[in-house]
DNA sequence: TCAGATAAAATCGCGC
DNA sequence: GCGCGATTTTATCTGA
């Protein structure tokens, strides 16, 4: 693909968006860090609440997952869903 | 490690704030996705423009090392640059 | 890192080693493709055999994981294990 | 779909052939894990050695053009190459 | 062809 | 301080 004069600006712009919304990103990574160092300071081990935060995401990621596979074995039987 | 019946509060503030946290993270991520969506429509090489926003990120000096030992390698098993 | 002229060997030989294995896996994915295509011939799902490979594989990761749990409460309750 | 009965035993056939394969793709996997493992112990760079795979890899044809892109949006934003 | 899923790779934090 | 394990990120591949 070749950039045509007018495109360089457009390259830029998908560039700086991105950089923007990944310095964001990165933010709220340390805002995370942060408060795992807080709750270490509290006399919480860190590990076990990481433990605890997958383990409530796997729960509602888990529902998700049996309703999946509910639909397949709807599909399979020929079922509308 | 063991958690005082006043604790628990404690513990399910940090939780909660970890969680809160993380959606934003994950937001931002979607959103950085959704900029490369944009700029493949745009006709754009999204693999490229991740090589592109990587070299900025990267340390100068770092950079011309790494390109050294590549080339340094390149030289060793016979491959052009 | 620089490469003394006998290295270059050690670098070509790592190199291939690499290569050798790599194809040997790829071959093993081209087969499994290939026991996918013969399963269609014989009036299977692929997706569906799919699924049941990963739900197998999935319930001796749980058992892992349960087990890793278990291990944690046993830490947080002062027992050995 | 629909499995007769007589059918059951070809459908564990093929997962079961399915499952053997992954296995040995998994243990070609390590050992590949192990060679750059060791050539790091010999003194190179992992992440280098694996862009000399990587381009040898890599249709000449094909290299050449993902690098004139790559040369064209370092143009567009102003970046040495 | 493109989005979604899967697997590979790099990065980061922990423990020795 | 380094290797190891886990997490996150990137790339490949399958299916629509």
């Amino acid at each position: 693909m070749e950039i045509g004069n007018n495109e360089e600006g457009h390259l830029r712009s998908f560039v700086e968006r991105i950089e923007s919304l990944e310095e964001e990103k990165a933010a709220r990574a340390d805002d995370i860090k942060e408060v795992y160092g807080e709750a270490k300071s509290s006399g919480f081990d860190p590990p076990t609440i990481r433990k605890i935060v997958a383990r409530r995401k796997k729960d509602s990621a888990k529902l998700a997952e049996e309703e999946a596979i509910f639909a397949i074995y709807l599909k399979a039987m020929g079922m509308a869903a």
